[in-house]
DNA sequence: TTCGTCCAAGGTGTATACACTTTAGATGCT
DNA sequence: AGCATCTAAAGTGTATACACCTTGGACGAA
């Protein structure tokens, strides 16, 4: 039971965020995007940490931080549940994004540097072909550090803070439909749309393109999520519904 | 920080969380709000746990929710510090109030009923005349008021958590200000238009109104700031070295 | 004096013990 | 069998113990 300090702080080792909580938080959050900790499922604390190995102070911390984010609901003296998310859920956290990334790009517009806007061209060029294994990674990868210019550029840490919490939805969403090509594909058209526009004066443009590929997301997700909701209620595929409007 | 049901603004709500760690976050917010916890100082977590009859437990979950929000800055291994806000945090958070004010009301426009509207109209008639000792409490209950009704309504209850949240800072900038009248009666002034504005079809008016307010009330914030901390720094002249920092 | 070193005091980070609450299964009565 | 009740297991909430880090002052050497 002891995972002794004495015998095994050996040696400083990786020790990456230096602080068990940290880490512990990072595992939580990997966990609850990729799915290996599943939606709906109750999160034992206790559990949890004997089996990631630590005690339960630091586990809580990270359980608490999840549940301050979203991820996860509390209720008092029961055991939180991983929270799951509702067509409705995806409207209203888009909604959010669309307005936050929207204000960002405005106020980053005209702070980027030719350099920064090569470099994401370059990246974008060095995606490769849609056989390629690593290609939906690197697609995600991409979209990852366009989308960044933005946050990054804004002039605004609290806006900052906030468009980087809601990156993590976006994650949880957009990991079960990496597995479809055409999506990522799409998505991934868009962004080299905005990225064209991004070195030119034109920011309403900008704008409007970085609007629709926030609410395109937005339907494919619902999308996706009707559909994979449906075939694990019934085996049998059912006719595809509209679902695109709210 | 439980968000409370609707339409009982009437109660004083004794709020009994029934959670040592809700109620010490609770009253470690208000102890920031007031400032008995000053602005810069250090938060000593076990020494405050002491003063305030808990254990380390409750009170390190009340303070890492508390950086979490903003309120503080976390070092490693180090103490946490109590913020203090630069004119640039007040534009910033300004700037994402109006941004998340305004989804808000346009989400909430068309949802308000007369009844809604008229309880705020007789809360709002009911502040009393400026010499009355309940004035000022009496006119931020009423702005708390108006500005619930959209953070209620508007139908996305990912922005009524942001907005709660962001109230908390307003509240610490309101604080400091709650003692120059002139400030609290223009507030006031403004409150009452939009209001006004609330029951008609107007939308655009009621966001024309909405932002000036909180442009205004930005400006105020920061000449305030810019007005104090100047006094602070010229009658602080035992010290003239820490200024020097800022 | 001035600088460097060492050490103790005080603080955070983590582990563990304990108290109370919830829950599920066993038991007994009808 | 069906239902109420009791009880032990399991889980959260809180307190406390302990390890480590940081800091500031005493002390000695240059």
């Amino acid at each position: 039971m002891n995972a002794r300090s004495t015998t095994t702080f050996k040696r400083p080792t990786p020790k990456r965020d230096a602080s068990v909580a940290g880490n512990v938080f990072t595992r939580l959050v990997e966990a609850l995007v990729t799915g290996a900790l599943p939606a709906g499922s109750p999160l034992r604390e206790a559990q949890v940490a004997k089996q990631w190995g630590v005690s339960r102070t630091p586990m809580r911390e990270a359980v608490r931080r999840a549940a301050e984010a979203g991820l996860l609901t509390l209720r008092k003296n029961r055991t939180p549940l991983i929270r799951e998310f509702t067509l409705h859920d995806v409207d209203c956290l888009y909604q959010l994004r669309e307005m936050m990334e929207v204000l960002a790009m405005k106020q980053a517009w005209h702070r980027l540097t030719e350099k920064e806007i090569g470099a994401l061209k370059t990246m974008a060029a060095s995606v490769g072909s849609t056989q390629s294994r690593k290609w939906v990674s690197r697609c995600l990868a991409f979209d990852e550090a366009l989308h960044k210019i933005w946050f990054d550029h804004c002039q605004n840490p609290w806006l900052t803070r906030l468009l980087q919490s809601s990156r993590v939805f976006i994650r949880i969403f957009q990991h079960a439909m990496a597995r479809h090509p055409a999506l990522v594909q799409k998505s991934y058209d868009q962004h080299l749309a905005i990225l064209d526009a991004l070195g030119t004066p034109d920011l309403p443009l900008g704008i409007q393109l970085l609007r629709k590929h926030i609410r395109d997301s937005a339907i494919q997700v619902k999308w996706h999520m009707h559909r994979t909701r449906s075939l694990s209620r019934r085996t049998d595929a059912r006719s595809p519904r509209q679902i695109a409007g709210v």
